[in-house]
DNA sequence: TTCGCTTGCACAATCGATGGTGCAGAAACT
DNA sequence: AGTTTCTGCACCATCGATTGTGCAAGCGAA
């Protein structure tokens, strides 16, 4: 309280203090000053003044001069969800372990949304953008091309530049054959009791839904066409396609797979309300991990992505040269039943 | 694909282009033309040509002289949790309907990076700080203070400003008297059946405990001191704890009150690997809601904050003038075993 | 015709930091 | 002593938008 709301101490106000020239204090300041040759003596001055007057820099100011601005863009689809979230705790670390500041906001799956959001950042001059799950990835491509901004797709590919994403088919063949196989021989399952619900016309949807088709046939022999409820990527609506089955089967299927948590809350939704007992003998298999989703009362199977090394990946791709768009892609971690894994968070400290 | 990496069209561009001064272009650009009496007919034009060239403002340009940027910050302990990304998910939406950018960064319950973090905002020169469940509220305090710049204290209070947080004394009674509820009277709890875990020495769990205490001594008449086993806000740390409680008893305890979601994931970790029914008769009330969280295989009872209404009421007071500091207590509510509630997603469209 | 008011806009300073260029004085060399 | 080479720093334009101020042309009234 030494000072009453006093403006932030500028390069300036450093200049006249020092007697030395604005731009020696800002060399300084940033680091360049050895480069400039500016006497060691002269630089711990204003060193010490800066300390003294809490001078920081106006990150602004020096944004618009270098026309970059040393923050890194996150979109996500939405926040609220275990799977982007983790993504945003991943990605938060890597960006300050650089130095630079991360941004992190979500888009809605909205094209429009998408194409506007990405067009504020750049306004901001953001120095990266990394697009997750974005519905319209390619035209948040061409926002970013004309700005000249870097850019990568992460979760779902995009034609235009290089994609990070889970290797869908395979987890979701995984996860497939991992449901089929808890069924025991017994009372095995046959191709009518595994249904797949959530999902859009979307590459990641397409690609699980290809593989849950193609391994029911392989393992079960036969696959009827009617086994793929779509129901986007919205708890309610997910909600809304088991009640439709209920209402025409009267029971759920033997066997779930779920494309995503965000699905898998339509579940939920279903349950409340519903006898514990209706649910005991079901098996799921469900594409996201989610902590507590893994402890149902019914054996869930999960799919994990690896979200790590996808950040990791798009990191690498993202400072290379740029080159013809490719796709890349991370295998996923088959979870079973009962598991509670390591996060991001695990890696923070904590005083107990 | 017509301009190759062409610069972005600036005010000056326009100038040219339409014969008007750069002032004129900007005061038609950003809306105050009318102050300045710029005929309609040259208003349109400019407009025609910021459209025509794809114009968008220089955020930094505008931030710098201003020394505002129409970024609005929100700094939470962590993403990767419900409560906290459903406060970025309903944050984002209330900041975006105000037409300005959210950004939201974390910072790990660290007070040093806490506070670095308010610094590196600050330079942005972002207008609004929202402070999420921070570790030293009145440490962020001092540097928002010295910067002019407005903030709030959401989650955990601070002396130094306003506050509004979860009524987290009548959460926890709430809580507490519903774990106890729900054992019947053949078979009633125990005071030594029913203990705390999780938590630290902040506002927060200082009042669930006091509260978990008075309640137990005024519904099972005693309460032994032992009953609170703080650890943190780590999965790990309170894995250990239950490990350690485990060791010493030879079973968990009948009830447990669990201080945060994240506690519970230490409780998942302890579940894990051993066998279903040791938990069978376990009945947990956790304060925080997750809607996988639930819906485990024995009843957990949780404490919902209304992220709506605190967020809701931070952004009517951080408008206000400022006055002394205060804290504003929000109700949570009490949300019965498996419940999947609607949550900020549920605002957003889809396509199904 | 002249005064005064309105209309419609241009001018120029400013926000704070950066970095290319230039230049004086000291040191080194012939 | 004269010339070259360093040292060490100052100068100044620049990034793009904002905003207080000034002023000419147009118009109506006296």
């Amino acid at each position: 309280m030494d000072q009453r709301v006093k403006k932030k101490a500028t390069i300036y106000d450093l200049s006249l203090l020092s007697g030395s020239s604005p731009s020696t204090v800002s060399a300084v300041l940033n680091g360049t000053w050895r480069k400039r040759r500016i006497k060691e003596s002269t630089a711990q001055t204003i060193l010490g003044l800066a300390e003294l007057h809490q001078y920081t820099t106006n990150l602004q100011a020096r944004g618009l001069r270098r026309s970059r601005s040393g923050l890194v863009g996150l979109m996500l689809p939405v926040h609220d969800n275990r799977y982007f979230s983790s993504m945003a705790q991943t990605f938060e670390g890597h960006v300050r372990s650089r130095g630079q500041c991360p941004v992190v906001v979500s888009a809605s799956r909205d094209p429009e949304e998408e194409r506007r959001t990405a067009e504020t950042l750049i306004s901001y001059s953001i120095d990266q953008l990394f697009i997750v799950g974005a519905t319209d990835p390619d035209g948040v491509h061409e926002v970013c091309e004309l700005a000249g901004l870097r850019h990568i797709n992460i979760d779902l590919p995009g034609a235009k530049a290089h994609s990070v994403i889970s290797d869908n088919y395979e987890g979701a063949r995984m996860l497939t054959e991992a449901i089929i196989h808890h069924f025991g021989n017994d009372n095995p399952l046959r191709p009518d009791e595994l249904f797949l619900f959530g999902g859009r016309n979307d590459h990641a949807s397409r690609e699980r839904i290809a593989a849950f088709h193609a391994t029911k046939k392989a393992l079960l022999g036969a696959d009827p066409e009617d086994g793929v409820q779509s129901s986007g990527y919205s708890p309610d609506i997910t909600l809304r396609a088991f009640e439709a089955f209920y209402q025409r089967h009267g029971k759920l299927p033997r066997a779930l797979f779920i494309n995503s948590s965000i699905n898998m809350e339509g579940l939920l939704r279903f349950m409340a309300g519903r006898p514990a007992e209706m649910f005991s003998e079901l098996v799921v298999g469900c594409y996201d991990y989610d902590p507590f989703g893994s402890f149902l009362p019914f054996p869930v199977i999960m799919v994990r992505q690896n979200v790590e090394a996808m950040i990791t990946k798009a990191f690498e791709l993202i400072d290379e040269p740029p080159t013809a768009p490719q796709t890349f892609l991370i295998a996923p971690e088959l979870i079973q039943p009962r598991s509670a894994l390591k996060g991001p968070l695990d890696t923070l400290k904590d005083i107990a």
